[in-house]
RNA sequence: GGGCGGGUAGCUCAGUUGGGAGAGCAUCGGCCUUACAAGCCGAGGGUCACAGGUUCAAGCCCUGUUCCGCCUACCA
């Protein structure tokens, strides 16, 4: 390209809204986002952690995919077969309420509508708002197998939750009975244990009196819900108190109800708590309902599934609200003088994790999956590593929640699901569990087959997940292919929803892990954003900020932050900031380009300059960084070298020492030989941001000439294993520390004294090793450009400059001339700054080099380095004290 | 009640076998130096929560204390 064009070929600052636009359908029409059903090359396959077809995209969404894109993309350069499987999860309750509140909008309802119709109307609003995720997730850049989505509820996926459900209840791992469990009045279902959510709340402790019957006086329990009390059935003592050994009544007077109920004995009831004594509901509390079971007890069901009393609750009382109820109770037991005294009690209370409504612990007939023997092979399979849970700290984790499982409550008393394959007889009530409606009962004949009304929980067709999605029952190509999957990458809060139960679920049915390694990351809390920024309380929406700073930013951002184990706080200030990185990259860029208009190949290494040989092996060490920290889920180490590489190293250093080069002032030579390099560097740099950020990069990609199609179908740069071009070159390295240092050495007396960066300074370097002197002659350009320096010259130890200020480096002296820019109080207290650092450092040294233990058990080479660098100081502060002592004497005059 | 994580610069946080305390942002000073002012050059700033212990040596290992956050639980 000839000039002019350049200009116009990349804008002058990074616009990322049309760049990513352009490149995602790029990436899409090319197919680079396909799996290969089957290939030689290895296979690599994260199945997404399904939304809510609901959701919006979230911090938590935005960091969960960016990780799985950043594995992707990396491991398709690594030159895998990649699968990401995407899909979205039906929601059960959440998809319902939603719909639900949408009929209420229209002055309408489910029940009016019936069950069909209502159905028919969730699908119509999925079909209406249920890609919004999936394009969410495309903006941010997702490169999952588009091609391949799946939905919970498809018909695939549902045949795979009735063979299972059918298969675990031939196994006599499911199984229907009645139990106490969580109910939710506002939902109208019951849920599982997980999803309840305890909440500590200040409350109230009620003590009662029930009277002895005998007349003998009360008996006094305490209680947080008076309102049971109307379905008390006994009261329990434990067998040991001897407060109650005496008694006599062996039943009490239930107040308000003028039922008798036994006092019985169990060994439940702790003795420290209020009087000892408890009030048994076995209707409306868990313990309660195994005592019952324990002393066969009655059971009156108090409360009903919309939260009022029943019948039973008897006459003044039956219809009320709960916590109406409460109060009346409460009310009327103060009127017949037994109720003994209130105190103040702080409990915590279940709330329904989708309404947030207060859960009531009822009696109720439900499906449940026995899960003790699923998880002991859970257990195992991560014991013997052939799942491997990082950071390792949430092993012990799911260990401790694995050994302590209780059943599974499946069954949902909602209509949006997969509705239970079981049928029960009209006829002779004979329960038919089956993958499809039978015809007839096999037990009698009868035609009367009525199909189970509750549906699953949606966590149920979510653990079927990993083979599901892959073609499960059926023996698909891709489940051989993926399946055992590489890594599932999820946060915390559904490691016991989700993981858990596709291990439990993965093992039991495809006799093997669902995934080899899961990585736990951290949560960017609450999509409601009050613990995103405890401060500020705000919350920061990753679309808006997608919108703001451009998706390359913000996923290099989260990348930056997302260190193991710990929770992200993101602020639009810290993206901003990446935002610079990605302008910095782009500029660098329009830069690079100025020069190399032709694809420029190969490295000639013998004539390239010592910058190049630096920059390369610096390309070769980021190179070999990045892959490992990717390897083991840094990404914040990877995203950190990357940053420092291109911005500190790249353009701050080998840009500025390029300069002369590439502008031709040095002769074709090395122009040409920079050239290469610099052509080198951006290439495999592009490819190591790649997986980061996927849009700039591509955008620059097309830009570099020589190369062919997407940056996807490049091969990660390999290092030394590929070539001779990207090597590690210490003594490179080693040299260029040393320019570095006197460049910066400069700089500094430049800045603190206040000479103006246009004047150009003159310099002598002063050093007793012939080869630094060298070194320094070599490259006396580079460092008059980056110093701005008019003379420098280079001398063995002589003779002490006049009027100059004085700096050192690790090797020798820096004199510079300070003719005409003199201010030597100001150099004599940038001397005294010096001598005090120097002098305290040497302080340290000295006193571990005269500690005799030290000196006795100190390993060698950590000795030899002290003893070193105590020479050092020596030697600094020496020739410090002396600068100083001229300068002031010089300051005299 | 049980368990886990955290307390490092003004802010947000890194710190991988124990061996000279780091980054980004913010702050201060100087620069419109021909890729970039979304930039360049330089500077200041920390009793690594507190108290003990192990060690020649502790931000890192052990014990205790304290504060914050989270997970979990069948304390009526």
């Amino acid at each position: 390209m000839s000039d002019g064009t350049m200009e116009s070929a990349l804008e002058k600052g990074y616009e990322p809204h049309e760049v990513e636009k352009k490149w995602y359908e790029f990436w899409e029409t090319e197919g680079l986002f396909a799996a290969q059903e089957t290939s030689d090359r290895p296979g690599y396959a994260i199945v997404i952690p399904p939304p809510n077809v609901t959701g919006v995209l979230h911090m938590g969404h935005a960091l969960n995919n960016t990780m799985q894109d950043v594995l992707c993309r990396y491991r398709r350069s690594r030159g895998d077969n990649v699968l990401w499987m995407p899909g979205t999860d039906h929601a059960g309750i959440a998809t319902q309420n939603v719909v639900e509140k949408k009929l209420a909008a229209e002055g309408t309802n489910r029940e009016a509508l019936g069950r069909d119709k209502f159905i028919e109307a969730v699908w119509q609003w999925r079909e209406k708002y249920g890609s919004a995720i999936i394009n969410q997730l495309k903006r941010l850049g997702a490169s999952c197998d588009w091609n391949r989505e799946r939905f919970t509820m498809d018909e695939g996926l549902s045949r795979a939750v009735r063979k299972v459900f059918v298969e675990l209840y031939e196994a006599g791992l499911i199984y229907r009975g009645q139990y106490i469990i969580n109910w939710c009045p506002r939902c109208n279902t019951a849920l599982s244990d997980l999803e309840v959510e305890h909440e500590e709340t200040a409350g109230r402790l009620y003590h009662i009196r029930y009277p002895l019957i005998d007349g003998s006086g009360y008996l006094v329990v305490a209680t947080t819900r008076p309102e049971t009390m109307l379905g008390d059935t006994a009261v329990a003592v434990n067998p040991e108190d001897e407060r109650y050994g005496s008694m006599t009544a062996g039943q009490v007077e239930l107040p308000l109800t003028g039922r008798r109920i036994p006092v019985i004995r169990d060994n439940y009831v702790d003795m420290s708590f209020g009087t000892g004594a408890l009030k048994v509901t076995p209707a409306h509390d868990p313990n309660d309902f195994e005592i019952c079971g324990r002393h066969h007890l009655d059971i009156v069901r108090v409360i009903g599934n919309d939260g009022k009393m029943t019948d039973d609750a008897g006459p003044g009382y039956a219809g009320l609200d709960r916590y109406d109820c409460r109060r009346k109770v409460v009310a009327d037991l103060e009127a017949k003088g037994l109720l003994e005294k209130i105190d103040e009690h702080n409990h915590s209370v279940g709330h329904c994790y989708r309404c947030k409504d207060v859960v009531e612990p009822n009696l109720s007939k439900q499906w449940f999956v026995k899960v003790k023997p699923l998880a002991q092979e859970a257990i195992a399979a991560v014991e013997d590593g052939r799942t491997r849970i990082l950071p390792e700290t949430w092993t012990k984790t799911y260990f401790e929640w694995m050994y302590n499982i209780r059943d599974w409550c499946i069954s949902r008393q909602i209509w949006w699901g997969h509705q239970i394959p079981a049928w029960t007889c009209g006829g002779c009530e004979e329960v038919v569990v089956a993958m499809e409606a039978p015809v007839v009962c096999p037990a009698c004949g009868g035609k009367e087959l009525v199909q189970e009304t509750d549906v699953l929980d949606t966590w149920f067709s979510s653990a079927l997940w990993p083979f599901s999605t892959m073609g499960w029952p059926d023996e698909a190509a891709l489940l051989k292919t993926f399946y055992p999957t590489s890594v599932l990458v999820t946060g915390f809060d559904i490691l016991f929803f989700w993981v858990a139960r596709m291990m439990m679920m993965g093992l039991y049915f495809m006799k093997d892990v669902p995934f080899k390694e899961v990585y736990v990351h951290a949560l960017v809390r609450d999509e409601y954003g009050k613990k995103m920024s405890k401060s500020k309380g705000n919350v920061i929406d990753p679309l808006e900020v997608i919108e703001k700073y451009g998706t390359d930013a913000f996923r290099f951002t989260l990348a930056a932050f997302a260190a193991m184990g710990r929770d992200i706080k993101l602020s639009e200030a810290r993206v901003e900031g990446y935002r610079h990185f990605i302008n910095k990259l782009w500029n660098a860029a329009r830069f690079a380009l100025m020069h190399i208009q032709t694809h420029q190949e190969p490295i000639d290494r013998d004539r390239i300059s010592l910058p190049d040989r630096w920059i390369l092996s610096r390309l070769s060490r980021v190179t070999t960084q990045t892959a490992e920290a990717i390897d083991s889920y840094r990404f914040n180490d990877a995203a950190g070298a990357l940053y420092k590489f291109v911005w500190h190293e790249f353009c701050d250093w080998y840009l500025e020492a390029a300069k002369p080069a590439l502008n031709g002032k040095n002769g074709d030579g090395p122009q040409q030989a920079t050239r290469t390099v610099l052509w080198r560097i951006f290439h495999d740099t592009l490819i190591l941001l790649h997986p980061f950020i996927p849009f700039v990069t591509e955008e620059l990609w097309h830009k570099l000439p020589g190369t062919d199609g997407s940056i996807m179908k490049a091969a990660f740069p390999e290092g030394a294993d590929t070539g001779a071009e990207v090597v590690v070159d210490p003594e490179a390295e080693t040299q260029m520390t040393l320019l570095v240092d006197i460049i910066t050495a400069i700089r500094n007396i430049r800045g603190e004294m206040n000479i103006a960066p246009s004047l150009a300074l003159n310099a002598t370097i002063q050093s007793a090793h012939e080869d630094i002197r060298s070194s320094i002659t070599a490259n006396g350009d580079l460092i008059s450009n980056l110093a701005r320096l008019g003379t420098l010259t280079v001398n063995p130890p002589g003779e002490r400059q006049k009027s100059a200020a004085t700096a050192l480096f690790e090797g020798g002296t820096i004199y510079v001339s300070l003719a005409g820019v003199i201010d030597f109080s100001q150099e004599a207290k940038r001397l005294e700054k010096e001598l005090d650092k120097v002098a305290k450092d040497l302080e340290t040294t000295a006193k571990k080099l005269e500690n005799r233990d030290f000196m006795d058990k100190a390993p060698e080479h950590v000795i030899e380095k002290v003893r070193a660098s105590y020479d050092v100081l020596r030697e600094k502060q020496q020739k410090l004290s002396h600068n100083l002592e001229r300068i002031k004497s010089l300051q005299e005059n």
